[in-house]
DNA sequence: GTAATGTTAGTAAACACTCACTTACTTGAA
DNA sequence: TTCAAGTAAGTGAGTGTTTACTAACATTAC
C-alpha cells in the first residue's frame, strides 16, 4: 500500500505526464509480494482476483505473470516471505533472561513480542488461518516447522525449571502449549474477532496478564514478585 | 450427505429408471443446508461454486435459487442454522454441578462438552473462522451474542467463587476467557491444524488436562482432589 | 540497439443466476 | 375408481459477466 502511494505521489508530482516510472525486477517483485500479502490476507486466496491485485499495485495483470507463473505460486511465495520475515526475532531478547532464571520476565517478554509482532502486521495471522482453512500445503509446513520451532525453547526452559523444582511437575509440552494458547487466543480475539474488550489493553499489559495466570498455574512458589494481585 | 445417499440408494434400487424421487420443500431446504454447510466449511464461501453444490446435493442449480435468492443468503442461512443447532446444549449438565460448588466437575464437564461438540461437527469451527476472516456480518453477530452467551455463566460462577474466597481475586472475565482460550486452542489444534500430538487424546482427557491447569491457576486451595499430578 | 519493463487486447473456461419448459404428485368431481 | 386440472418440484440450456492467464506489441534505460 505504502509503495503504491509512493508511486502515485511520484506520478502526481510530475502532474501532466503520467510518466510511469519503471521499477527494477527485484523491487517490483517485493512490491507485488507486499501488496498481495495484504489483499490475500483480507479476502483469502479465492476472494482475491488478479485484476484487483494489479490495480492495487498499479500495473497491468500481465506483470504479475511475468514475476510469478500463476496465482497459486504467488500465494506460496507470500507465505514463504511472511514466515521468514516474522518468525525469527521472537526469542531474541529472552535468552539472557532464561539464563538468569527470571521466569516472569522470560514469559512476559516472549508474550509481548509475539503480541506486538502480530499487532504490527495483522496480515500474518489472517494469512495463517486462511491457509490452514484452505488446506494449503505451506500451511502445514508452517505448523510443523515454525510453530514447533518457536515452541521448542519454551518446552526446554520449562523442563529445566521443573527439574530445578521451580515449576510443578507437569508435561512441559502441555505447559508450553497452554502458554501459547493464551497468547494466540489473545491475538485472535483482538486482531481477528475484533473483541471490543481486548482493544483497550496494550500488548505489554496483555502479556503481563497472560504471564501472571500462566506462571501462577505452573509455579510451586505462589508469591510471584511481579504478580499483580 | 446421508440424505444424498438415501436418494441414491432409492434410485439404484429401481435399477433401470432414474426415477428422481421428489422431495418436499422443507426437507429439500434442510438437505441443501446440511450439504452446503459441509462444502462451505471445507472450501469457504468463495471457494465453493453453486454448480458443485448442486452436484453434491443431486439436483440442478436452479433448485438452489428456488430455495434461496442467492449464494450469499444461502450462506447466511447456514450460519444461522448451525449456530442455533449447536450452541444451546453446552451448559446443560453443568448447572447442578455449579450449585454443588464442584469446581472441577463444572469446568471439566463444560470443556468436554465443547470439545466433543466441535469434534462431532467439525463444520462449525471451520465455518466460524471462515466467516470471521471473510468479514461476514453474521460472524460478528456470532461473536457478540453466542460467544458471550456461552461465556456469561462461567463469568458469573467465577465471580461467585471469588467472593466465596475459593478462587484468588482476579478479573472474572479474564479468567473465563483464559479457560475458553485453553479449550478453543485445543479444538483449533486438533480439528483445524491437525496437530498430531492432539489426535491421540480423547475429549474427556483433554478436558481434564485443561481443567487441571486452569483451576490450579485460579484456585486458592492447591490440593485439588481431582488434579492428576 | 537491445534487453528489460511495460501495456493492450484479447482467450477459453468458469461464474452466479434465469427462463421456458417438463415431470411428478394431489385433489376432487363424475 | 378414474382421470383431468392444478400445483409444486425439477430440469437443460442458456444469460452476461468475471476469471486466470497469454501473445503480440510498445516504451524506456543504458
Amino acid at each position: 500500500m505504502e509503495i503504491l502511494e509512493k508511486t502515485d505521489s511520484l506520478n502526481s508530482l510530475s502532474s501532466e505526464k503520467p510518466s510511469k516510472k519503471r521499477v527494477c525486477r527485484e523491487d517490483r517483485r517485493e512490491q507485488i509480494l507486499t501488496v498481495s500479502a495484504q489483499l490475500f490476507s483480507q479476502k483469502g486466496f479465492n476472494g482475491t482476483t488478479t485484476k484487483e491485485l494489479a490495480e492495487q499495485i498499479g500495473v497491468s495483470e500481465a506483470i504479475l505473470f511475468r514475476h510469478f507463473p500463476n496465482k497459486q505460486e504467488l500465494y506460496s511465495a507470500i507465505l514463504d516471505y511472511k514466515t521468514n520475515e516474522l518468525m525469527q526475532p521472537l526469542w531474541l531478547n529472552c535468552e539472557e533472561l532464561m539464563l538468569e532464571r527470571d521466569d516472569y520476565k522470560v514469559f512476559v517478554t516472549l508474550a509481548a513480542q509475539i503480541l506486538e509482532t502480530l499487532k504490527q502486521d495483522p496480515c500474518l495471522l489472517r494469512l495463517l488461518f486462511y491457509s490452514a482453512l484452505e488446506g494449503h500445503q505451506l500451511a502445514s509446513n508452517f505448523l510443523e516447522t515454525t510453530v514447533r520451532q518457536v515452541r521448542e525453547p519454551a518446552v526446554n526452559y520449562i523442563k529445566q525449571r521443573i527439574e530445578e523444582q521451580a515449576f510443578r511437575p507437569l508435561d512441559p509440552i502441555l505447559a508450553a502449549r497452554s502458554f501459547f494458547s493464551l497468547v494466540m487466543q489473545r491475538a485472535l480475539g483482538k486482531e481477528l474477532f475484533q473483541d471490543s474488550d481486548l482493544q483497550k489493553t496494550s500488548s505489554w499489559e496483555a502479556a503481563q496478564e497472560i504471564t501472571d495466570i500462566f506462571l501462577f498455574g505452573i509455579s510451586k512458589n505462589k508469591d510471584l514478585s511481579h504478580s499483580k494481585e
